[in-house]
DNA sequence: CACGACCCCTGGATGC
DNA sequence: TGCATCCAGGGGTCGT
């Protein structure tokens, strides 16, 4: 551990995984458990521009570069680290003695799944709620997984504009947004992710997804459905892009 | 209670 | 070339 604030947790040599035999990860919305077999857990959640990566043994990444955590490996890929950096430290870390606390912790308070959201449970979560739609997507509480990129990319192939009021939203208009959250994501993880500028998988590749954007970064070029100029504004403190006419603000 | 504003942090792009 | 400014994938906290 290089820096111990990107660490929340017990502070014991035993508290990160060190010297587990196996571990096994998860994934709930955003964030990623890494369980031993003796049952210590580790939250990781990569915010703006973290990463872990797998480096050989030969090619430790330098001492500086913002590289927080290292666990050294070895067996399955053979010898090498896993490392944990992450530039803007809005990521972080968090270790538990248990997968259980470290749900009841992090995980407990978080909505549905965004990659098998139903309508139903969509619906639910947007019931008496007078903000923005893409507010409400953002919302870790009402649906865990969707971010900036993949809120507007869903909103606008639902069609749906992003500032209608989402209790507002009628039966059929939540039905599309929730297979429209499903069937982006599913595209985005088969692409490998959007790499905008740091995102790399374990391995340091890339994803290509960024090159499928319909309208997250496009505002004021041309909407690949329709041709009209996207526009673009702030909603939840967020950039945001839309097709007025392929999302008209009045509902259709 | 639900919501928006603000803040955390580094670095790349842009403009002067 | 150098400096200032703006912006970025997230989310916790605070005030209204």
């Amino acid at each position: 551990v290089r820096r111990r604030d990107v660490v929340t947790g017990p502070r014991g040599r035993d508290a990160l995984l060190l010297g587990a035999h196996s571990v096994r990860a998860l994934r709930y919305g955003k964030q990623l458990a890494l369980v031993a077999a003796d049952g210590r857990a580790v939250c990781a959640h990569l915010g703006m521009s973290g990463q872990l990566l797998w480096r050989p043994h030969a090619a430790a990444l330098a001492q500086r570069d913002h590289v927080h955590v290292q666990w050294r490996l070895e067996g399955g890929e053979g010898p090498g680290r896993l490392v944990f950096r992450d530039p803007r430290r809005f990521g972080g870390l968090w270790a538990f003695p248990s997968l259980e606390s470290l749900q009841a912790a992090r995980w407990e308070r978080l909505g549905p799944d965004a990659l098998t959201i139903e309508s139903g449970a969509l619906q639910a979560g947007l019931e008496g709620s007078k903000r923005a739609i893409k507010a409400a997507l953002l919302d870790q509480a009402v649906l865990a997984g969707v971010g900036n990129i993949y809120a507007d990319e869903a909103l606008f192939r639902a069609g749906v504009h992003p500032m209608r009021a989402a209790a507002s939203l009628r039966t059929e208009e939540v039905e599309a947004i929730a297979r429209a959250v499903r069937t982006t994501l599913a595209e985005a993880i088969e692409a490998g992710g959007s790499s905008l500028r740091d995102y790399r998988d374990a391995m340091g590749v890339a994803g290509s997804y960024q090159g499928r954007h319909a309208v997250y970064g496009r505002g004021g070029l041309a909407c690949a459905v329709c041709g009209r100029g996207l526009d673009r504004g702030i909603v939840a403190q967020r950039t945001t892009v839309w097709c007025a006419s392929c999302q008209p603000a009045k509902g259709g």
